[in-house]
DNA sequence: CCCTCGGATGTAAGCGTTTGCAAGGTCGGT
DNA sequence: ACCGACCTTGCAAACGCTTACATCCGAGGG
C-alpha cells in the first residue's frame, strides 16, 4: 500500500479511501491513486483490512448435513448471493453430536463472522444463547429462532395439503415416513410435518395409528426400509407421505422391488422427482438461500435492522405416484 | 489477550505460546495461562492471528457447479477433514463465464488462502500462470494441473470398461451422451470420456457416426432431449454411453416416456442410480473429496511437499438398465 | 478584506496477534 | 566457585490496513 502512495504522490490514507470507493476523494487522485494500484497490481490484503475495521466479511452458515440436496441447494443459493457482493461464506456441518459439540463448546465463530445463517436446525436454549453471545444477526432457514430474521415456507400448511390431497383422492389409510424420531438432531421441519399430519387425519375424523408412522433416518435407504416395514402390517395403508422427496424415492424403490402399489407423496420437489413420477410438494430451495443472503446482507448494513420474516409458496405437484383410492386396490385386490 | 497475560501474571508473548501449543512454555505456567484464559473465556482472534502470521487458514476451492451433486459430495468430503484441523474452506463458484472473468480479473483469492483446490476444471494457460501466482500449493480433482497435486479416477479406463460392458452384450450400435461442447467451461473430464468412447469403438472395429454423439447441456432435461434425439435417428442407437448418471437418467427418462428400449450405461453412481437400477461405473466422490483435503493439508504443513497422484478405483456396477443386444430388439421389434 | 465552512488530504494511533532477540535462571561439568 | 548450554520468559517490533483527528485550501458571505 505504501508503494502504491508512493506512486500515487499521496499518503496511504488516501488510497484505502480511494480503493474502497469513499465518497471524498477528488477525481483527479482517485484516478492516480487507481493507476498506481493498477500498474503494481496492488491489492489489498482483506486480512490486514478486517483487523483495522472490525468487520469480518464472512457470515457463517451452519447446517446439519452438508451433503444433502437441500442443504446443497441452500448453500450454492446463499453461496451466490454472497460471493456477489464480496462476503466469505464459513460453512460448519453438525451433522453428528461431536462436531456440534465442538463447535458449541469453542464457538469457532467468535470474532469471526458478522452475521449467522442457521439452516434447518434446532437449537436449545443455551445453545441459542451461545449464538446470541455472537453480538451479530441471525437469519434462520426453514423455521423460527427467537430473534432471528427466518426465510421458509408453511409447513403445516403445505403438509396439510399433501395430507388432503390423499384424503381427497378417497384414502383412509394413511401412513407417513419421518425423520421426527432422529436421536442426534431435532430438526424442527421434521416435527412440523409430522404434526400436520396427525392434526389433519385427526380433523378429518380419522383414527391416528401408531404403526401406520416411521420414523426412520433420512435417506433412500431410510425411505425404503419404512416402506418395507408398512407393507408387513396386516393392515397396510394405501397412501404415504414421505417427509422429504428422498424418503419417498426409497418407499418407490421398496414398492418397485415388492410389485406392491401404494399411493406416495413426497415433500421438496427434488430435481428428479419429476422423473420418478412423484407427486410431491413443491418449494423454491435455491431460493431460499437466495434470500435469506439477502436479509443477512441487509442486517449487516442496515444499522437499525430488525428481524424479518418471509413466508415462501408452496405448491402442490401432481404426478403419478397418488392415485385414486379405488383404482389400485381393485385392481391387485 | 492482555487481561489474560494480567490475570496469569505473565507477558502476552506467553500466552501466545501457551495458547497454540509450543513447546517451551513451564507446565505451571502454561496451567496458569489456561486457567485465566478459560475463566475469562478468551479465544484468539484468527484475524489478528493470520495478520501476523502471515498464516491464512484457509483454502480455496474452485468449483464450476457448486449445485451439483458430484461437486456437493467433493466439497462436503473436503469440508469434513478441513474443518476438523481448524482450515476455513472458501467456496468458488464459477459456473458462469461473469463469474469466471470476476475471478480471474481481481484474483479474489491473492493474500487469502494457503492453498487452493480445483475440482473438475481445465484452466488456460493464463489462468494456471494466474493460480500459480498465488504461490501457495494446488491440488486438483479429477485431472491433472500441471505443478498441482492431484486425486482422480482413470476415466478413460472407466469409460473404456463402461463401452466394453456394452460391446460384450453385444451391442455394435452405441450412442454417448455427453457434454463435451459446452462452451462455457471447459470440463476435462468430458473430454476424457468422450475420448474413451471414440477410441473403444475404433480399436473394436467399429465405425464412429457423429449423429450418435449428443452433447447436451448437464443435468436431467440434456440428458433427456439427447436420448429423444436419438431416437428419432434412421438407425438408433440400442445402447447408449452417457457421461454421468444425471444425464442418464434424464435418458431412462426419455425411454420411460416414450416406451422404447434402448441400454443405458451411466458414470458416477449418484445415490440413486440403484433406486433407477441404472448399471454405471461407480467412484467414490466423497472420499476423493476427503483424500484431496488431506493432501492439501500436507502440501501445508510440510515444507518441501511435491505434488502427489493418487489414483481412485472405480468399479462397474452392473444393474438392469443394460442387457444383451438380442432380448430387447427381439422383443420390440 | 476577514471569517467561516466544507471538502480533500495527511498524520499517526490503533486493531490483536506473532516472533526474533535478549535477558534471566538453572544445572551439570570442571 | 566458574563457565557454558539450555530452557523459560519478556520486550518490542512487525503484520497491513482503517480511521479519528488535524491540517490545509479555496469559496462564499458579511
Amino acid at each position: 500500500m505504501e508503494d502504491v502512495a508512493r506512486l500515487a504522490g499521496v499518503s496511504t490514507a488516501t488510497v484505502s479511501r480511494t480503493l474502497r470507493g469513499l465518497p471524498n476523494v477528488s477525481d483527479e487522485t482517485r484516478d492516480r491513486v487507481l493507476h498506481a494500484a493498477a500498474s503494481l497490481s496492488y491489492v489489498v490484503s482483506p486480512i490486514a483490512s478486517r483487523l483495522a475495521s472490525g468487520r469480518t466479511h464472512t457470515v457463517g452458515v451452519i447446517v446439519p448435513y452438508a451433503a444433502r440436496w437441500f442443504f446443497g441447494q441452500i448453500v450454492a443459493g446463499a453461496e451466490s448471493v454472497l460471493r456477489e457482493h464480496d462476503l466469505d461464506l464459513l460453512l460448519y456441518n453438525l451433522g453428528d453430536v461431536a462436531a456440534r459439540q465442538r463447535f458449541f463448546g469453542q464457538l469457532p465463530l467468535r470474532r469471526r463472522v458478522d452475521a449467522v445463517l442457521v439452516v434447518a436446525m434446532q437449537f436449545s436454549d443455551p445453545e441459542i444463547d451461545d449464538l446470541r453471545s455472537l453480538g451479530v444477526p441471525i437469519v434462520a432457514i426453514g423455521h423460527d429462532v427467537p430473534g432471528a430474521g427466518v426465510v421458509r415456507i408453511d409447513d403445516a400448511a403445505a403438509a396439510t395439503s399433501a395430507i388432503q390431497h390423499l384424503l381427497g383422492l378417497g384414502h383412509r389409510r394413511i401412513g407417513m415416513i419421518s425423520t421426527y424420531a432422529d436421536q442426534a438432531m431435532f430438526l424442527p421441519v421434521a416435527h412440523a410435518r409430522h404434526r400436520a399430519y396427525l392434526d389433519t387425519l385427526t380433523a378429518a375424523g380419522l383414527p391416528v395409528c401408531d404403526e401406520l408412522v416411521m420414523s426412520v433416518p433420512h435417506g433412500l435407504d431410510g425411505g425404503e426400509q419404512a416402506m418395507r416395514r408398512l407393507l408387513t402390517l396386516a393392515d397396510p395403508p394405501t397412501a404415504v407421505f414421505a417427509e422429504s422427496d428422498e424418503l419417498a424415492f426409497g418407499a418407490l424403490s421398496a414398492l418397485r422391488r415388492t410389485g406392491r402399489h401404494v399411493s406416495v407423496i413426497g415433500f421438496d420437489d427434488h430435481e428428479l422427482s419429476a422423473l420418478l413420477d412423484l407427486t410431491t410438494v413443491r418449494q423454491r430451495v435455491f431460493e431460499q438461500g437466495v434470500l435469506a443472503a439477502g436479509m443477512l446482507r441487509r442486517a449487516m448494513t442496515v444499522s437499525d435492522w430488525t428481524p424479518e420474516e418471509l413466508l415462501m409458496p408452496t405448491t402442490l405437484v401432481l404426478r403419478s405416484s397418488t392415485w385414486p383410492v379405488a383404482v389400485r386396490t381393485a385392481r391387485t385386490g
